[in-house]
DNA sequence: TGCTCCATGTCAGCATTCTGACATAGACTC
DNA sequence: GAGTCTATGTCAGAATGCTGACATGGAGCA
């Protein structure tokens, strides 16, 4: 049995198993989320808005890590379901300042709470201090991060 | 500027910045395997099958994390660019033992070396020691790995 | 003023990813 | 033998992700 579950060294692969926590992850954030018909790059676009309102989508793609055609997208969808609105027009440049509605802040409260939770139980293994270790090691791989703190 | 592309304490939730370095990692094997005409889906499927001949679809998907759905159609494309074959029928039930074609391990050998680089480098930043502890403790959030070791 | 450059938004096409669904092989039980 | 259960492979549809491409606003420079 494990010897049939193991594939070899990958698992001594730091990378291997990031992707494996990171798909555990998002694993866990759909099934949370999906109650509230949300995907997990709504969420991840409703949370920054809610952080920041305003945010282009070009600004948007960056902090959740995607391009920013992508993001188009997701904007388009949550926008038809009026959980987001974008002006028609640029206030100055090209890019169209986007704002949470009322339902949408509604909506994010909900979904933080159960993302939360899920990010909770994933991480729980580890102490909080092995939880704060974690998150600066993995910080310290991203040189443009690491600058900030 | 810093103020700007801060995305208020987001960067201090471990799944943030898990998300974050999974993202670099991805792009930076995204870059490193286009020369190729690699995805990394199909890497990670060549790779799993040159360290395990014969697995099939199912077990495929498990050891890359994704359903066996999406497996199949990575199977697919890699079988009809003649870097794998599949029986027509099952051997044995309905598992279809997979093995790579000589072009297969040939490109996986090119396919690694380029893949190990760009790990390498993400992962840099670390210490061998904290490399080690960083992948022991996302290992650890995983119940069913960590029972393993 | 015209040109260049950078950033923005959007479209298009392909790959991947998921969920839902269906069919099938084989083991097990009654 | 029939039914149940589990695992497998495959199809379908929607969402997301990428790259390439195009158009546009605005800043900077000669």
């Amino acid at each position: 049995m494990e010897q049939a579950e193991r594939v070899g060294d990958l698992e001594l692969s730091v990378g291997y198993v990031l992707k494996q926590v990171h798909a555990a992850l998002r694993t866990a954030m759909d099934e949370a989320l999906r109650p509230l018909e949300l995907t997990v790059p709504q969420y991840a676009c409703l949370e920054l808005l809610g952080r920041n309102p305003g945010l282009s989508n070009s600004e948007l793609a960056r902090h959740a890590f995607v391009t920013r055609q992508s993001m188009n997208l997701v904007l388009r969808r949550l926008q038809e379901r009026g959980l987001l609105a974008r002006p028609e027009q640029a206030p100055q440049g090209r890019a169209l300042p986007t704002d949470l509605t009322r339902e949408g802040r509604a909506v994010l409260r909900e979904a933080s709470v159960v993302v939360r939770a899920a990010e909770k139980q994933l991480f729980s293994p580890l102490s909080p201090e092995q939880q704060r270790r974690l998150r600066e090691d993995l910080a310290a791989c991203l040189p443009a991060v690491a600058d900030q703190y």
